[in-house]
DNA sequence: AGTGATATGTTATACTATAACATCAATATC
DNA sequence: GATATTGATGTTATAGTATAACATATCACT
């Protein structure tokens, strides 16, 4: 990952997208929110919720767990972050979809998350969710295993 | 799903086939781990790990966590139930695939399901992750939505 | 300024899971 | 058959994850 961005500018990427996204959506990017939203990208790895609560409680916010809670059920629901359901973590959402699906390479060497935007699965899924009459309307895949720089190792 | 077995034959075969893979395998289908393994497939939707503790527990064993937790360890680990991410339930094992991967269509509606077994996703996930160099060694997939039946109504 | 809606603070508690150590049971070895 | 070894279970305690419920504060609009 890190050879292919600089991290400093995914942060700012990240908050500027979440700005706009809140003034298309006319919701607030409060100071909780936007921290809550810094501290998990510059964490750049699937972050828990109470290791965010420590890391806000340092800051100046109520270090009580609604506080964290809260703000992670608005930058879901605003499909800025996702959860990693295997790992009960969070971790930024940097793709441009539809917030019904995700799809994460999980590197359990290094815990890097790559987050896939491959419509092929995608249609894949569909169109055997169609064979079953199964009408999805949320999609969840987690893929764990080496990514390709710990392999080199 | 009701449709499609009956379901007091089918907790049966999931007994026997536990059977077999434990005398294949050399591990013990202990008295705790097959009375786990039937609440689960009586159970036949996903079940909590404490939901199933209250069960045990009218049955004689030992109402403490661990308990609980050691037999869905031992059932996980030989395949012969799943864990469902999105809800920390835990399902039966039905289909007779490698333990690597799951893949699951589950109704919001009426909590039923459907584990999936379409070697065509696999292999779609495969390509992908090969493509940015990862090795996958465990899928998760967990598709929600509205199944046939409920949709009907 | 007053009102309604949204956001945050706070207390308490529910839910999920594991560590650590003691005891017991099954199998293997002599 | 006694005993050592391994695996399974019992038990206590605690760690980790998340939400309910209600009080207070802030924002946005008139």
């Amino acid at each position: 990952m890190w050879q292919r961005h600089r991290h400093s500018q995914c942060i700012k990427d990240a908050i500027n997208k979440a700005e706009l996204t809140c003034q298309t959506r006319q919701c607030r990017l409060t100071p909780i929110r936007r921290k809550v939203l810094e501290l998990i990208w510059k964490n750049h790895k699937p972050i828990k919720a109470y290791d965010l609560l420590t890391q806000l409680s340092s800051e100046n916010f109520s270090e009580k767990p609604p506080t964290v809670y809260r703000a992670l059920d608005f930058l879901q629901k605003n499909n800025l972050i996702h959860r990693i359901e295997s790992q009960n973590a969070y971790i930024g959402c940097n793709t441009d979809h539809d917030s019904f699906d995700s799809k994460f390479l999980i590197c359990d060497k290094c815990n890097e998350v790559e987050e896939l935007s491959e419509s092929k699965v995608n249609k894949t899924l569909f169109d055997i969710s169609k064979k079953q009459g199964f009408s999805p309307s949320l999609v969840n895949v987690e893929i764990h295993g080496t990514c390709a720089q710990c392999a080199q190792q």
